[in-house]
DNA sequence: TATATTATGGCATATAATGGCAAAAGATAG
DNA sequence: CTATCTTTTGCCATTATATGCCATAATATA
């Protein structure tokens, strides 16, 4: 599973390194180094792709007939881009989703389990700075429940 | 799947650049790069060739008795049109579902799964700008049961 | 300390998107 | 039935973007 942070660094044209860990578990647990990286909020989430494709297959199976869910897949499949990592480490970062996430150069890479989200350095440390670890400790009963 | 959103513009003779992710998709999975483009609503749909067929085929076992159901059909049969991209990568789309759509240069194209959707970018603008995510935040129940 | 790996910048090349033009095909009027 | 106009189609040119590759610096590992 992704996890730890890393700080990097995107070049202008919009190259970001994929911390080598998390390419290391692409290669060992899913043995290919896709990710399909969508936009959530004000941070992006990329996923090796197969989890993607599972999250796909069962869209597929959803009926259209109703259109919040048809608009709710409609705005996470339009959202979605593959990005194939090179033989560098990197993956291209498509200016649409720079641009909703708001990431310019300095770049917060997250491992979340089976995600890894990727922030704006500055938007990072405007939520996630000081008073996360207070944030954590009022959900400690939360976490109790699940063996921490 | 298709999946992702481009934005492109619309030729004077009402040509459009399929995206290439798009193309590969056909040339992957389909090896056939012809779709089949009807209205739908306010948007335009393009199903690769072989997509539709199972529509059809689908649609060829429903009873005729149903008077509604058989103008529903005969709605999304009457208007579809066989558009083959050109080595350009490009589909002629028709003058009337052109004007079905409300395109007239800019487009916006989204990936949804075994589909293409169509939108002129003032009408997606609309339907999909600001508001998307809190909408898509709103279903967040729904999808949960798919695994997001 | 030597060696491998990682992160990242720079550059050359390939591919994508799209405008422009003209030939071919099709429609319409006289 | 033919001349004219319109639409479709193929092809070339241009621009921007994406991609591949090499070089270097920083970091980790033996």
């Amino acid at each position: 599973m992704f996890r730890g942070r890393y700080e990097h660094t995107m070049t202008k044209t919009g190259r970001v390194s994929i911390p080598s860990k998390f390419r290391e578990v692409c290669r060992k647990k899913y043995s290919d180094e896709t990710f399909v990286i969508t936009n959530f909020d004000r941070y992006l989430i990329a996923y090796p792709i197969r989890e993607w494709n599972e999250l796909e297959k069962k869209l597929s199976k959803i009926s259209i007939t109703d259109g919040k869910v048809t608009s709710s897949i409609r705005y996470l499949m339009g959202n979605a881009v593959d990005c194939p990592v090179d033989n560098q480490g990197r993956v291209l970062i498509p200016q649409s989703l720079r641009s909703y996430a708001a990431i310019e150069t300095e770049v917060v890479l997250v491992g979340m389990l089976k995600k890894i989200e990727i922030w704006s350095k500055e938007i990072w440390e405007k939520e996630n700075g000081s008073g996360a670890f207070e944030t954590f400790i009022q959900s400690r009963e939360v976490l109790a429940g699940y063996g921490l």
